[in-house]
Formats: C-alpha cells, structure tokens, sequence
DNA sequence: ATTTGTGAATAAGTTCACAGCC
DNA sequence: GGCTGTGAACTTATTCACAAAT
C-alpha cells in the first residue's frame, strides 16, 4: 500500500492511517502467517499464492485473503503474494521492526522454562529482566541474567522501559504483580496464572492457562465419546445429566 | 433447557442429547467459570448471583447467564446459583468426573516445567508417561516418571489410555510425534511446538504459542503508540508503513 | 489461465432489555 | 425487590462466488 501505491488513486496526497484498524480475528493470525512466510523464504520461494500460504498456516484461503487485504493490496493477481514484502508488512503492522524488552516475573518451574525459551528471542523480543519474590531465588542467573527482588519491578520496568510483562507467579501474586508492573509503565500483560487480572484502561492482558487447554480438550474427548456410544439416530430412552452422572461409553463409564 | 422441558412440544419423549452441543466460545469460557465457583466454594459461598461470578471469571453477567443457560436451568431466580451443583454440573459437561491421562512428548525446556506443573494434577489431569527422542534424556526420572523413548510412543499410549497428547518438541519433530500420538489411538493434542499439525478428522488439536502471545500483544502496544503521537483528529500529511518505516512515538522511534 | 480482492450472504457470538419466577 | 433465563437486536467473523487484474 506505501512503497507499490495503488494506481487507481496516484495523485491523492491524504495520508492512509498509521495502523489500519484489524479486527481482533486477524491480529491474531498474523503470527501464524508470519510464521509460514518465513518457512517459505527458509525455502528460497520468493512468491506463494493465497491457497499455499493458506494451507500452511493451517486455515482456508478465503479467510487468509480477507485478513491480508486489511493491510493492504500486496499481492498480485495471477501470481500471487511476494513473500519478502508481505513479511516485511506484517513485521511492521504487529510492531516487530522494533525489538521489544519483556520482564518474566515468577521463576519457578514454568518461569525458568520461559526464560530459557530461545522462540522470544528469535521471533523479536529480548528478555531485559527477571524478578521474583523469593529470596532463595534473587541472585540466581538465568540464561546471562540475575534475578532481581519483585520490590525493584516498578523501578526497573521504567528504567529499561519494558513493553510486556509475563507473569509465571502463583495465582495469589499475580495481581500484586500486575499492579507493579502498571506502576512501572507496562501496558501489555501476558498472564500465565490462573486467575483474573483487574488493570486500568489501556493496559493489555492476555492469558494463557494450561490446564484450560487441557479441560477444553477434554469436552471433546467426552462428546466424542457420548456420540459414539449412541450410535446414531434417535438415542431415545436417555435422560443423563447428574445426578444419575450416567457415562455412555466404556472409556467414559464409571460406575453403570 | 434439559430437565425443563419446553412448554411448546411437551409429549415428545425423544430424550435430550447427553451433552447439549454448546458454542466453542462457551466450551473455552467454562473452565474460568469452573475455577471461580472453586475459588467461592473454598470462601464458603454456597450460592452466588450471575453478576458476582460472572465479575470473578472476568466477564459480563449477560454472557455468563447465556453460557450456563446452555447447560440448562441451575439457577434460583431471585436467589443466583448453587454453587457446588453449579461445579458439578460444569465438571459433568466437561468431562472432568473422569481423570484423563496425559501423555507429554518432549522433556526440554518447556517440557520438564510442564511435566512438574501441578495445575495438572490439581484439575482433573494425571500425567502418565513422559517421553523423548533424545537418547540422553530417556531414563532419566522426572516427577516420579521415567522418561520413555519416543518409538514406545503409541503402543504406550494405547496400553495407558492416554486421552491427551501434550507435544512440547521442536516444531520439526511435532507432525511425525502428532502422527504416533494418533496411531495410539489418541484423539486431542495440546501442540506447544510452533507449527500446523495435519491430523484426521475427529481428531481434535489446540495450540499455544507463546510467542504468538507476545506477537499480538506487539500489535497492541504498535497501535496504542501510534494512537497517542497523532494526538486526535486529521493526522493527515503521514505517510508511513515501509520502505520508511515511519515511528510515530518516542518509544517507537528508531530512526526519526 | 490464474489468482487476488471484495461485495454479498451466512454464521457465530455478544449485548440489551425485560418477562417470569422467587 | 432481586435475579435468572431468553428472545430480539446488534456486532463480529467466516465463507461464498465472482469481477478485476495480470
């Protein structure tokens, strides 16, 4: 849309928007197409058509071209989408032509894992600091950096000016946490406890619960399960629902 | 909606499914729902209204209401939920009265935090075997479990009844370990390695990437950076996205 | 001949607002 | 009076299907 400007429209000199406004949808696939772009460009292909791209993302065509013309009109028709363009658009509109410092806050068991997780590092992020509350645990290094004292997060979050905070604390300390790391100018959260984080306007939260994963996973397998024990048709003559807790398979079965 | 049968057509003794097929946005929304009626059955609340849950599960009371309606009539007008049927109810529908086994492929970094998260255990999980492809790592005990080579995969899989696949390899072995995960007769997968698995129909698979996580999060603090330097109205005369790479804030500057 | 970009159609999800029950 | 359950209105997201471009 900048460097190739569309030819229907050359003279107007008004200004497009900073940052088109994405639908939330779309944000949050842009990764994945990035992602793939770079498999492609690893591969030496330097155009790839809708349906290819699609594919290797993991969703339909259709979808993939509605999300990639809010950016803009990068492709071109009968060819395809230049690879080396369409990545460099993409890295632009999520942020990544800059490198963002990110504070882990918890480094206990899934704490330590993310600070020695090489994907943040390789995908535009640095690790600037790591704190916890635990006294055993400050001065300890990780990966070339020393674990600070939670009580110096505000502090340094504005000193190293942080743009994300990841929190891998308990459930009870996250929302102290989330609160120093407001007060320390962050306005973008990644939250890995389980549990609700209260934050100003303006400030991001994100959160990410294994085991919500896992029991949303497990809704599946029951479904799955309960359908395949009624074998079709009319499954008449059932009234489950506890109760009776009634289990409609062998895998599922308890106590019928 | 279950035991209250609709008034409309009352004679009908075709009998209500076992599981009311729900909206996927619900499916993901009820265990946050779960965790919070936890939390107040922990406090001693035997009831709660719509409003209070719907606050401590971080959402407004009209979707709360909407998704628990789905699950049929457990409320009390006037009064609000019963808290520990409410918990069952939930646990019911999501499969939780059963505790599935878990199978984690890939023991590294991330692995070993996964495989000592007790968020597992504590909601409905048990992991029952561990494996890698590293010929290092296999034998080694990890929680009390011995850490299997990844060629036992699926016939473990299939003599444990592993309900749940957990890969957390590098995104290069994740399509061949998805593939034994199926073929041992495992039908979900939580994919933590970045990249699209290929699956048969009926098999069901999530992924986290928590570097995505991150990624939309950039876009978000692009944006709010981008939205605070054009103070509000024309912002006309800008001309940004690359080849100039334009930053519109002092945070986001790198060249201006 | 291909493949994008996009209006129009459909589906899914959310919010409103209030009738119905305690 | 208070609170649930739910149609109806609205918003967001997905898919279809084809005209426009190369």
């Amino acid at each position: 849309m900048s460097p190739h400007r569309p030819p229907g429209e050359p003279e107007r000199p008004v200004a497009v928007p900073a940052l088109p406004d994405l639908p939330e949808a779309t944000v949050a696939r842009l990764p994945e197409y990035l992602r793939a772009l770079h498999n492609l460009a690893e591969n030496g292909h330097e155009t790839v058509s809708s349906e290819w791209l699609a594919t290797a993302a993991g969703v339909n065509s259709a979808k993939l071209r509605k999300d990639l013309s809010h950016l803009g009109s990068y492709g071109t028709r009968g060819v395809g989408y230049d690879v080396a363009l369409l990545i460099d658009q993409i890295e632009y509109v999520l942020g990544l032509t800059q490198r963002r410092s990110v504070a882990l806050v918890g480094v206990g068991n899934l704490g330590h894992a993310l600070a020695g997780y090489d994907g943040f590092a390789t995908r535009g992020f640095r690790i600037a600091a790591l704190f916890d509350a635990d006294p055993v645990r400050v001065g300890e290094e990780i990966n070339g950096l020393v674990v600070r004292h939670v009580d110096e997060l505000s502090r340094v979050a504005i000193e190293e000016s942080i743009a994300i905070g990841v929190i891998a604390t308990p459930a009870a300390a996250a929302q102290r946490v989330a609160d120093r790391l407001v007060a320390g100018g962050v306005t973008s959260i990644l939250n890995f406890a389980p549990c609700v984080l209260t934050v100003p306007d303006g400030v991001d939260v994100r959160k990410v619960d294994l085991a919500v994963e896992l029991q949303i996973l497990s809704f599946h397998e029951h479904r799955k399960a309960s359908l395949t024990a009624l074998p079709a048709a009319g499954a008449a003559t059932l009234t489950p629902l506890p109760g009776d807790l009634a289990a409609t398979d062998p895998q599922e079965a308890i106590g019928t």
